[in-house]
DNA sequence: TTGATATTTGGTCGAATAGCCAAATACCCC
DNA sequence: GGGGTATTTGGCTATTCGACCAAATATCAA
């Protein structure tokens, strides 16, 4: 896999609201699927498959302990680049309103 | 949009290969679509519409000159989360060649 | 205006994605 | 082993994506 292609696959895995959400809380720490399921709202199955596209793409790593499985958010760095990512949707959001405010009423 | 939805469209602009091939180049400067499109090596219209995509998420913006259209990055913190990234791409091969290596011959 | 170059847009088609349900698997407790 | 809970996997459908070509648009120069 080229090194762009590889770079693709964990923004790719990054590009879903779910999968975004549940970034988020594993950032606050380890979590269950079942856990997951109940905070993103969506049938388990479909947030196992989100797990499954992070996962392979190596943001977060699984451990089962007992009938539950839990994952941990491994690649730290995403939150950094989230508060980056925030900013400039923020930025974004102010010249929008200054735009539409430079406009004669 | 909420949140997470505004914030995976940034990702889900920079999941793809020649996009990001794109926003390395426009790391270094500022380029015109052909520019690019010699780079990535596509269609012209596949790559225009590619900087559509980096464009609508607010990552380039676009000029006209001439007959030209020049693309700017406009996200430059993106570059410190590709490091980021590729270090935890990095590590992860490391890790893999470990694994192997671990396996008893 | 005509012709040449640069870029975008519309159309089409095959591939990939995301969601749900149902079935399979894993683990625990009895 | 059997039943119950947790999770994954397979199958199906609808939607989105990505690539190309062809046509439209924009600019420039003659």
């Amino acid at each position: 896999m080229g090194m762009n292609e590889a770079r693709a696959k964990v923004f790719k895995a990054l590009g879903h609201p779910s999968r975004l959400t549940i970034v988020d809380e594993l950032a606050q720490g380890t979590r269950c699927v079942c856990e997951l399921t109940a905070l993103v709202g969506a049938d388990i199955s479909t947030v196992s498959k989100h797990l499954t596209v992070l996962k392979s793409a190596g943001i977060v790593s699984d451990e089962r302990r007992g009938s539950n499985v839990y994952y941990t958010l491994r690649m730290a760095c995403v939150s950094g680049f989230m508060d980056c990512v925030d900013r400039h949707l923020k930025s974004q959001a102010t010249a929008q309103v200054a735009h539409f405010e430079a406009v004669p009423a």
